[in-house]
DNA sequence: CTTAACTGTCTATTATAATAGACGCTATGA
DNA sequence: TCATAGCGTCTATTATAATAGACAGTTAAG
């Protein structure tokens, strides 16, 4: 998010059809106001910006996470995945590692005994995964589970995990997460 | 979200081990406004908050999307993936149905012939997914594709989209979508 | 050409966010 | 016991957000 609040306010303004005015009245403050913010004359507080959103309505989330404009949608054929080498871990990403995403879906192979490292992962978001081929120990807040193929995981990536490779085949998983990893 | 910034701010400033100084020596404000943000004596600025953000580092859409309350993760055995009988095809939800989630991943196996139905869906948000076994005819906005075992696909989901199992053999894929659809 | 209702912008004033620095509290160590 | 260093909170001052109300431009009706 470019923090181009202003800018970004006007369109979502517009793209509901309101007026400055009409906008302002639904939200309970001037006029003047809305024109400085969309001016970007004035970094509006927080709850300033909550009550012009409650006027349209959108909420706070929704505003911040909107993206205006663009598709650049398609196919991949699995060598047109890009392969983000991380240790031993084969990642491959699905979808255009430029274009704006809101997840990243990845198709990941552990050799055997690989795992995501020593330290816990935590990050913000959610991600969740299935289990194609092999088995992979998954460890999520503390608890440590290994999963076959056809089970699955989900879970807040707030909490500490890790994964690794238990057996003596490689595994293979089709995972997501969000706000993109990658 | 509840508006509560202070509250939310210091339990995501506490998750990754910071102190109110600490914080603010990152994000390049003082650390009196940290604690008279997080006592909701003040509704900082959009731009205060995204410098203290910053410090973290986390994006202002994630602190607005971030979910702090409960916790309800954890491990799914196949058996326990709730089916979604939508017709021909078989949908096996990754997740609590009931909990709040981001995305919708699922286990999908498409008999031979079987389809998602004569019309196109569209509907918001985004999609994307990995063919696991078999082979799968995916249309997206007027184009189609056939894909194989390791292909992939993700796509803005307002663009018109069917899929089909064009094999003989029983194809199977993990897809994501989010917002969720299930 | 008026008149009226609408658009967004601007300025002077008031309300509030943000700073700098002091304060009290709880360790930890000499 | 007396530092020293960490923590979060508080107050007085300064910077900035928000208001009220005037202003100019545009469109449509009489």
């Amino acid at each position: 998010m470019s923090l181009d609040v202003g800018t970004h306010l006007k369109a979502v303004r517009q793209m509901y059809g309101l007026s400055q005015r009409e906008l302002a009245k639904r939200a309970g403050v001037t006029n003047g106001l809305i024109s400085l913010i969309e001016q970007n004359r004035v970094s509006p507080s927080v709850s300033s910006l909550k009550k012009v959103l409650d006027g349209i309505p959108m909420a706070l989330a929704d505003f911040f996470t909107l993206d205006l404009g663009g598709q650049p949608p398609v196919f991949f054929a699995r060598q047109d995945l890009s392969d983000i080498g991380t240790g031993s871990v084969e990642l491959r990403l699905v979808g255009s590692r430029l274009a704006k995403r809101s997840m990243t879906i990845l198709h990941e192979r552990y050799a055997p005994g690989a795992d995501t490292g020593e330290e816990m992962l935590t990050h913000p978001g959610e991600e969740g995964g299935v289990i194609v081929k092999g088995k992979l120990e998954v460890t999520v807040g503390g608890e440590s589970r290994t999963l076959g193929p056809g089970d699955a995981y989900y879970f807040k990536s707030s909490l500490p995990h890790r994964f690794r490779n238990v057996g003596r085949e490689e595994c293979e998983i089709v995972s997501a997460s969000s706000p993109p990893s990658f």
